[in-house]
DNA sequence: GCACACATGCTATACAGTAACAACTAGCCA
DNA sequence: TGGCTAGTTGTTACTGTATAGCATGTGTGC
């Protein structure tokens, strides 16, 4: 069991912990699956973990360069894909930004809260959800091969301090 | 009960008839909330309507031009933004781009199914799957304020007919 | 050393979305 | 009638998101 972000995430939390302890699981991934984790794609994956809240590629492009990297938009589609391609990161299609996937390596299908206050996304998993998409798809003759859940709303904290939208 | 456009629609169906009853629709709709459906609206509703596939705000640019009309980039963008707020139009988060809504004025949150084959969009809605996720983030004290699903795969007919990705 | 697959660097460009302000139009009412 | 008001549109310019295409490196096995 993996480190949980979705429900348990504390304002306080050890924040470096969920970035090495991220790059730490991709490791193991890559070698498991005879993957390259190369420099770049490490470095863009540390960069997605900063926050919690989704990234958008020119925001980590901005972040590589100030590392001393000197980058263009391919360089980060490219490390974004690799990464997205082993589960490592998913992308939050409502808001064409990248998240690090807080259960990489296990098999799941993801579903996304997006907190319009502090901009977080709290990954989830709401059980029989993605079969019962499935099964619907199905009897119409739809074969899925990826699905996309995602709720924009309020978390917790936000709702309690008041907080009404992005910053 | 409107058109059935999910699961019922077929390669040859009388599309012109999809169209002009959108239109009708949307006339209906704006009469009975008192607002203005202009001839811009008007025309850029018809032209998401042009096919059941997703189209970009910058391809429906094109179409406008098409018909002689000299456009930039906002005039759509407004158009689709009142189109939207009426629930006319959806917008398909993960392709950027835009749809007709088939249940216009019915209350309810829509699913899609998106075919990677022919690009059509399929108008689902699940029983119960809305007030589950909802209920889900309740339980973590996240407040929902908008939900998107969204599968992507191969139709029915895509796949009998042996296509395997978008043309 | 050479071939091959893979990864990266780089330039240019396509596609998506918005800010800001000016000009027009329809309805309303003094 | 004239003029106010709210809403709609036109126009320019810009920011942000994403990819094509081609040259260059780099590592592995033969």
């Amino acid at each position: 069991m993996t480190h949980k972000h979705s429900d348990t995430r504390s304002a306080d939390h050890d924040h470096a912990h969920c970035i090495s302890d991220a790059i730490e699981r991709a490791e193991q991934l890559c070698a498991r699956e005879g993957a390259r984790l190369t420099d770049n794609r490490r470095r863009v994956l540390g960069l997605v973990w900063q926050s919690h809240a989704p990234v958008g590629a020119y925001e980590l492009l901005e972040r590589l360069r100030k590392q001393g990297i000197r980058a263009a938009p391919p360089t980060v589609y490219r490390a974004l894909e690799f990464l997205m391609a082993h589960g490592l990161v998913h992308r939050i299609e409502s808001r064409n930004a990248f998240v690090g996937c807080a259960q990489a390596g296990e098999a799941h299908t993801a579903q996304y809260l997006l907190c319009d206050g502090c901009g977080d996304a709290f990954e989830i998993e709401i059980g029989g959800l993605a079969r019962r998409i499935e099964s619907r798809a199905a009897e119409l003759g739809f074969a899925i091969a990826a699905q996309t859940v995602e709720a924009r709303g309020l978390c917790r904290r936000c709702r309690q301090s008041g907080r009404a939208g992005l910053a």
